[in-house]
RNA sequence: GUGCCCUUAGCUCAGUUGGUUAGAGCAUCUGACUUUUAAUCAGAGGGUCCUGAGUUCGAAUCUCAGAGGGCACACCA
């Protein structure tokens, strides 16, 4: 036996739905609705007496008597309309006014509204109805924010949780937050006009690879049927633009669903959005320039300033940005200058600035360590640290000056890196070589076993044209841009465990027991019921409680004597 | 993964030392009101106190276990 469980309001609304219909009005009507007008733009364009026709959810509703004020939520925005009785009815029928538009619509409900616009006594403008069609029924009521006059929110809808398994909810009432994903969009539209303007071709290449590269990272893995063969999401996708790049293409880039089977939290999710570009015939010095540029452009689109606030920092996105080794960077804050030393002198200094160390670690790793220990939250202002060691970077070119160095930037902001580039390992040798290296670091233990990719170092030896190649998380881009501190506030639908769904209520074991002993008699005294029952206390006060909720039993006292009645 | 915190009505939140029938505002329902604006006024209804077990005469409250979530740390080039 299973009951679905609706709230007093829900059942009510489905009543109302039914009371529609037996009014000849269907709550889901099929037929278009003929917008010609947004609330925004009508706000910002007063035109009295201008006919309008604006459609979108009802949002609040101020009845006095004959006429009634209430509000519509559109895309974008929020407009007042006025309902007047004898307008909406001009004949003796009151019932569109009375009884549709009072009682039988919901907060939530999808409406079309015709009429003119016109400003109150209090000076808001409004939009005067002369006709109203219903186009769509709420049947679950919405969480209603409301402002007040000094500008307080109350009853705010701010439980993470619900606002990200329920986004649409969200996104109704909280306009902030739809300004977010407007700005997500802008940012990319932004950097996609940005690089079509330089000729560079937008691409697409795969998310499921037969070897997941050009990342350390632990991949998600799936399996392909008719192939019989295991495939991996994509972790990262150079090497595949890297191919295009050997086939002749100037500069490519691509908006990349990356997966990532590590931890989550407020700055990782499992999915996530990155965009690499390369380009042909540059270097590191160029894709520094083209980058700062690119962010500058891009704040402008989307911010309207390069002054941004995020968090209790105000920081400038102006170009150019700061440049600092990573040599220097470490020399700065630690003192310590990192320029030939040894590993057993690195791995000292490590430990004289209080970070573990354990003896995997190699200078590359240590001299990491030390900057993202002691370095990288100090970056506040955009800043590129530049020229990393070489065994962090495998696909990257050894540094013209320093072979134990590379062309590599990272582009850190309000402490974090923003972007990462290189220039690009082209010498084929070279590269068999690292990644060889990379294998052996893996085989000491790293779950992020790099696989080989033959058909890579195939299409390397064709020959690559020097490129350099820049690869910017967008989620933490965007985080900066709309000053949000967890990337779940920039994805629509982060990643989370799957809900309970608590839809039916099914009797449990106990209940059942009483419920059948019951049938059996209909009627019978409480303690009788319970002794048959043979549940403890605590048990036994759950079931009948839950019973009598069901409307399955009821108790009445008669006198002294307690009984129980079966109701079904 | 570890620590701390949270989960009570559709929403936001109170809930005392464990004690009557678990409260408030908004929302809902009934009624009044023709330019209001967090509209107002009068009345009514609405609860799996996250789940389960335990302690107790009695648990939203105490104990244990579990679920979900948040924050911090760790991990993550």
């Amino acid at each position: 036996m299973s009951f679905i469980e609706l709230s007093d309001q829900e059942i009510q609304r489905r009543e109302t739905l039914n009371k529609l219909r037996d009014l000849g009005i269907e709550p889901f009507p099929a037929a278009l609705y003929p917008v010609t007008d947004y609330s925004s733009d009508i706000k910002a364009q007063f035109e009295e007496g201008k006919q309008v026709c604006l459609a979108g959810r009802l949002m609040s509703q101020r009845v006095m008597g004959k006429a009634s004020f209430a509000e519509i939520l559109d895309s974008k925005g929020r407009i007042q309309v006025y309902f007047n009785r004898d307008e909406i009815c001009p004949g003796e029928d009151k019932t569109l006014y009375n009884e549709v538009f009072k009682k039988l619509l919901d907060l939530g409900d999808f409406i079309g509204i015709k009429g003119e616009v016109f400003k109150t006594q209090v000076g808001e403008t409004s939009v005067h109805v002369k006709e109203f069609t219903l186009l769509s029924k709420s049947l679950k009521p919405l969480p209603l924010p409301k402002t007040d006059a000094e500008g307080k929110v109350h009853d705010a809808f701010t439980d993470p949780e619900m606002r990200y398994r329920q986004r649409y909810v969200d996104l109704v009432v909280n306009a902030h937050v739809k300004e977010t994903f407007v700005k997500r969009s802008k940012t990319m539209q932004s950097m996609r006009n940005f690089f079509n303007a330089q000729g560079y071709l937008e691409v697409e290449t795969p998310i499921l690879q037969p070897i997941p590269g050009g990342a350390a990272a632990r991949p998600f893995i799936t399996h392909h049927n008719a192939l019989d063969m295991p495939l991996y999401l994509r972790i990262a996708n150079e090497l595949y633009l890297k191919r295009l790049i050997v086939g002749g293409f100037d500069g490519v880039y691509e908006f990349a669903k990356d997966f990532r089977n590590e931890g989550m939290d407020r700055t990782h999710n499992p999915e996530f959005t990155v965009m690499e570009i390369y380009v042909a015939y540059k270097d590191y010095h160029w894709m520094m320039d083209f980058t700062e540029k690119m962010i500058e452009t891009v704040a402008m689109e989307v911010c309207g300033t390069t002054e941004i606030q995020v968090g209790a920092n105000k920081i400038s996105l102006k170009a150019p940005f700061k440049r600092v080794t990573m040599r220097d960077a470490i020399l700065e804050f630690t003192g310590f200058d990192i320029h030939g030393k040894s590993e057993d002198e690195l791995r000292a200094a490590c430990q004289a600035n209080g970070i573990e160390t354990d003896p995997s670690m190699g200078k590359g790793k240590l001299i990491d360590e030390l900057f993202g220990e002691k370095c990288e939250g100090n970056y506040i202002q955009p800043t590129f640290i530049t020229d990393y060691p070489l065994e962090m970077s495998p696909l990257c070119k050894r540094h013209r000056e320093n072979p134990e160095l590379t062309e590599r930037f990272e582009l850190m902001i309000n402490g974090k890196e923003v972007a990462n580039a290189y220039s690009e390992l082209n010498d084929p040798i070279d590269q068999r070589e690292r990644f060889e290296e990379q294998m052996k670091l893996s085989e000491k233990g790293d779950d992020e076993a790099m696989f080989i990719d033959q058909d890579f170092l195939r299409a390397l030896e064709y020959g690559m044209p020097p490129t350099s190649g820049m690869g910017i998380g967008i989620d933490r881009l965007v985080m900066l841009l709309t000053n949000n501190a967890s990337i779940q506030e920039v994805l629509f639908f982060p990643q989370m465990r799957p809900e309970v769904m608590q839809t039916k209520v099914d009797l449990n074991e106990n209940e059942q027991t009483i419920y059948d002993l019951l049938k059996k008699e209909q009627k019978m005294e409480l303690l009788v019921l319970k002794e048959q029952a043979n549940l403890s206390n605590k048990q036994w006060d759950v079931s009948i409680k839950n019973l009598t909720k069901l409307g399955l039993a009821k108790v009445s006292k008669e006198g002294e004597l307690l009984l129980v009645e079966c109701l079904k």
